[in-house]
DNA sequence: AAAGCGTGCAACCGCGTTTCA
DNA sequence: CTGAAACGCGGTTGCACGCTT
């Protein structure tokens, strides 16, 4: 619908408030109120149209405005949030005592899009980011990591360089490869990845446990801030997508599995043992059936992706977990999570592993 | 020192929705 | 019921500020 401005309403004061504006609008509005902001600028002096005041007093001057920095809750609050409702900012800003919605809107532009856009996740979708150009700039990385370690290959300097971006390259690499491999798409897509697969293997890597053949842990970094590890297997985030974190309490003591290559770890009822715990392969998602209507203790992230009712999710339980071949430490919030019988096919569809 | 550039954020704009006479 | 006014929301703009060249 809307309504074009009348001729009085052109004549109204633009651009920045003065602090003088700024107080005769909180004194007016703490006197009588704003019943009608069309009416107010007229009766609280100022030269200004009423959907400006209404601007500046939601925005700026209203009593428990928090101003200032957000924290790492508010900010990883805000990613959850997007997640779900998408740019509904006045929703999400309901969520956050104190924030207003223009303010989460500035954020979100200006900060957090931006870092999950460097962390390789599509701010949009939530999911890793797989278009072209980023695989092609990892390409790129890769090549340079390649020229680094042949350039000269005594200078220890130079090598560790090489060396740690060759990992960064191959763990970006790699978890884009899988997202966009597990796709089961795209045969345009296929050729390339397998390209940067060889170029993957082809990167000198001077450590003693070579990084390919290492069960990568989930993006930490992505974990913390997401909540939750997306998956650009589907349209739609999937419900779930389990990592190969485990909880640290937790032996995987049986049944001659590494504990590397364990994916989902249930406590049994009224133990903290585990066992028939492992999800490695096609062939394991079996197992699945022996979950159902039992608790099942797994990443919060995974059991707190979108189109999961977070109300299922028990006894949140938040671990340090160290990644022993990086010494890298990070966090991991993880739950208990009761699956229902409708939920079998849910797990074994979206299912994907190394 | 100054021009150029990038960044952050307050404020504006346009349009959809709700309210009310 | 209808249409104008008011409100609310999301996208965009423009300016101040700081950093770089």
């Amino acid at each position: 619908m809307g309504r074009s401005p009348s001729r009085d309403e052109i004549e109204w004061k633009k651009g920045p408030w003065t602090p003088e504006e700024d107080r005769k609008l909180t004194d007016y509005i703490h006197k009588n109120g704003h019943r009608s902001w069309r009416a107010l600028p007229k009766l609280a002096g100022l030269n200004r149209c009423g959907k400006s005041c209404r601007l500046r007093w939601s925005n700026y001057l209203k009593p428990g405005i928090k101003r200032g920095k957000f924290s790492a809750d508010e900010e990883k609050l805000i990613i959850s949030l997007h997640s779900v409702l998408g740019n509904k900012w006045s929703q999400i800003a309901t969520h956050l005592p104190g924030r207003t919605d223009n303010e989460i809107k500035n954020y979100w532009n200006t900060h957090i899009k931006k870092k999950l856009f460097q962390t390789g996740i599509d701010p949009i979708t939530h999911r890793p980011r797989t278009d072209l150009s980023l695989l092609a700039n990892l390409s790129n990385l890769l090549l340079a990591a390649n020229i680094l370690n042949l350039m000269n290959p005594l200078d220890n300097a130079t090598r560790i360089q090489a060396d740690a971006q060759a990992q960064l390259a191959k763990i970006q690499l790699l978890s884009n490869l899988l997202q966009v491999m597990n796709n089961g798409s795209s045969s345009s897509i296929q050729p390339l990845n397998m390209e940067l697969l060889n170029q993957l293997r082809s990167v000198p890597n001077r450590d003693t446990n070579n990084l390919f053949n290492q069960h990568l842990e989930p993006n930490s970094q992505l974990v913390n801030t997401l909540g939750y590890l997306p998956n650009s297997s589907s349209q739609t985030p999937p419900p779930y997508n389990f990592s190969t974190s485990k909880h640290p309490d937790v032996t995987n003591d049986n049944e001659n599995i590494p504990a590397e290559d364990a994916d989902c770890y249930r406590f049994e009822q009224g133990s903290s043992s585990i066992s028939n715990n492992y999800l490695n392969d096609d062939d394991d998602t079996m197992n699945v059936q022996h979950y159902l209507n039992t608790p099942v203790y797994i990443p919060a992230f995974v059991s707190a992706s979108p189109e999961r009712n977070m109300n299922n999710i028990n006894k949140p339980d938040t671990r340090t977990t160290t990644n022993s071949s990086t010494s890298s430490t990070f966090e991991t919030t993880w739950g208990e999570l009761n699956l229902q019988d409708d939920e079998e096919n849910i797990l074994t569809d979206k299912w994907t592993g190394l």
